[in-house]
DNA sequence: TTTTCTCCATACGCCTGCGTATGGTTCATA
DNA sequence: TATGAACCATACGCAGGCGTATGGAGAAAA
């Protein structure tokens, strides 16, 4: 008797635990038993909704697809300001609230070794940082120093995800300050 | 029949290929059968130079850990020339020989799932960023500067790895030219 | 109320991988 | 040449995960 549930699922359900397991385990820990188990549910389910355990991982990318580039863009230009104010929230959203530990990260382990993952990683980073390269721009900077500042701003980012180094305020003015 | 070898094979071949697999599937592909396979040798082996799984995964990490270090600051020091020569060997090192798809971004992936790789990440991140700290005061940067800069060279190092953002001379000669 | 459609449970066969037990080689050494 | 140690092959039991087949249960439509 492993505990039922009252309610039934959707196709978003498996997706959203997917994604968890994702965080917690990397693409490897999403299997379907286990996956089952955590929504208490049988595998009969799934395979109601899903062909196979790689339409699950295709609908996961898919689901990255559509949040990952507004993420970062309509979440820094909604809240208005000038092109100064909103690098600050960008650099603030890069080291708390998207990011560290989340999704970011593990969708680019995952790419690591999934091609198609690779491609949609390239395409957000490209997006995103021609974004940032306009922001640089609207600050003055000279259209092709920008985008070669813009892309350092970005992998700085990046590689605070992926590497034990302490990043503090002090850290993150300065980058501010050298790229513009 | 499916081909024997004629030598035999010592722990240090196990662990070679296993870091090789690591590379390719990340450390959940680092399994004993298919690694055994791949020797052309039987788990009969294996379990003779391994307690279990886990040990070869800590052999392997103990491998990295002695590599890690001196990989980085020994081979710019060793070849001498000025802190400036200094500093773009080691920006050359970052974007070609020793890191791009290799151990480097494999061991960082693992971390993200285990413990002990994070703190011995943590460690050689520690010890290189405090070596090029060095590099850039030898270049007369005050010294609390320096630390900041030496991180986010570090960072975007680093953030290249994981990235699909292209960097070419020209990026990492602006990094050079705002951190020095 | 019956029928139909949607969603899930149960049970099965298969494969892969872990770890153990045990016996067989090969090589050095006595 | 006999003996022991180092190294490997073979065979086993077990667990976990994939995908399929089939039969409900519940709601919605007829």
């Amino acid at each position: 008797m492993t505990a039922k549930r009252d309610t039934r699922i959707g196709r978003d359900e498996w997706i959203r635990e997917a994604l968890k397991l994702l965080l917690a385990e990397g693409i490897a820990g999403v299997r379907v038993e286990p996956l089952a188990l955590r929504l208490k549910v049988t595998k009969g389910s799934f395979y109601w909704h899903f062909k196979d355990r790689a339409a699950l991982h295709e609908a996961m990318l898919e689901h990255w697809r559509r949040i990952a580039t507004r993420a970062i863009a309509e979440r820094v230009d909604q809240a208005g300001g000038t092109p100064r104010e909103k690098l600050r929230r960008l650099i603030g959203f890069g080291t708390s609230g998207v990011a560290p530990g989340t999704l970011e990260t593990a969708m680019r382990g995952w790419a690591r070794h999934d091609a198609g993952v690779a491609a949609a990683i390239a395409a957000a980073d490209g997006e995103r940082i021609a974004y940032v390269s306009g922001l640089l721009r609207a600050l003055g900077i000279k259209p092709s120093v920008a985008d070669v500042r813009a892309r350092i701003l970005y992998l700085a980012l990046i590689g605070s995800y992926f590497s034990q180094v302490p990043t503090g305020r002090a850290l993150w003015r300065e980058i501010e300050t050298l790229v513009s």
